[in-house]
DNA sequence: CTAATCAATTAGTCAATACTAATGTTTCTG
DNA sequence: CAGAAACATTAGTATTGACTAATTGATTAG
């Protein structure tokens, strides 16, 4: 078996819908609660904090408890690794996608 | 259960080690046949055929049939749902991405 | 203090999957 | 033609993993 590279950990974690689900939510709608995913999601509330223990894991999440509820949110820091490893395959879409790189300097503008 | 778009397929494929392996090295090494993926792995001729299938399903690489070989190499487009997925992030990581600048100069370099 | 609420955890179930071993199929070779 | 070689496929097994239901722990409200 192979090691468990931090992308391992990544890819795992967004692989499964209602996972990358939660992910997104919480990458677009800021700070959310347990219960509030719980009803945007289509499963349990044990079933959500096991998928954001995976997430927080992977380091694509973080928390901030307060008092009986616990706040997400998305840690945008997560996503390095699976840049990363994009970026190790520059050469071989360089010139198949233009897309990547005009993101890339419009985020860096 | 949520609908099944290619992100899924692609973010499947790649989160097993072995078969996320057997992509990188068809992705260096041009054209492979089943043969030397097998030898460069730690599993089975079989195991590898299967893995080839869900790449290929996924969209990530592509066969070429030459008598009794095959070999298979990676196909860059593959990579385009999961570039797209990211780049729908975008707002989401302009204002925090500390390695951002890296990245892009690494990759644009 | 007691009820209720929010979230984490546990135990158990079911389906998906990664794997091996064996076999089938095609193609090459002696 | 007979055997070997390359790859795909099948059946069977074991592990993983996503899920529910139920419980627990902690905090807040009445």
């Amino acid at each position: 078996m192979l090691p468990a590279l931090p992308v391992d950990a990544v890819m795992r974690a967004l692989a499964d819908p209602t996972r990358r689900a939660v992910f997104e939510q919480l990458a677009r709608g800021g700070e959310v609660n347990v219960a509030e995913l719980t009803r945007a999601s289509g499963v349990t509330q044990g079933a959500i904090s096991q998928h954001l223990k995976s997430l927080k894991l992977a380091g694509l999440v973080a928390e901030r408890p307060q008092g009986r509820n616990v706040f997400y949110r998305a840690t945008p820091d997560g996503l390095a690794p699976l840049l990363d490893w994009l970026s190790h395959y520059d050469a071989f879409w360089r010139d198949r996608f233009a897309n990547l790189r005009d993101l890339l300097k419009e985020i860096d503008s």
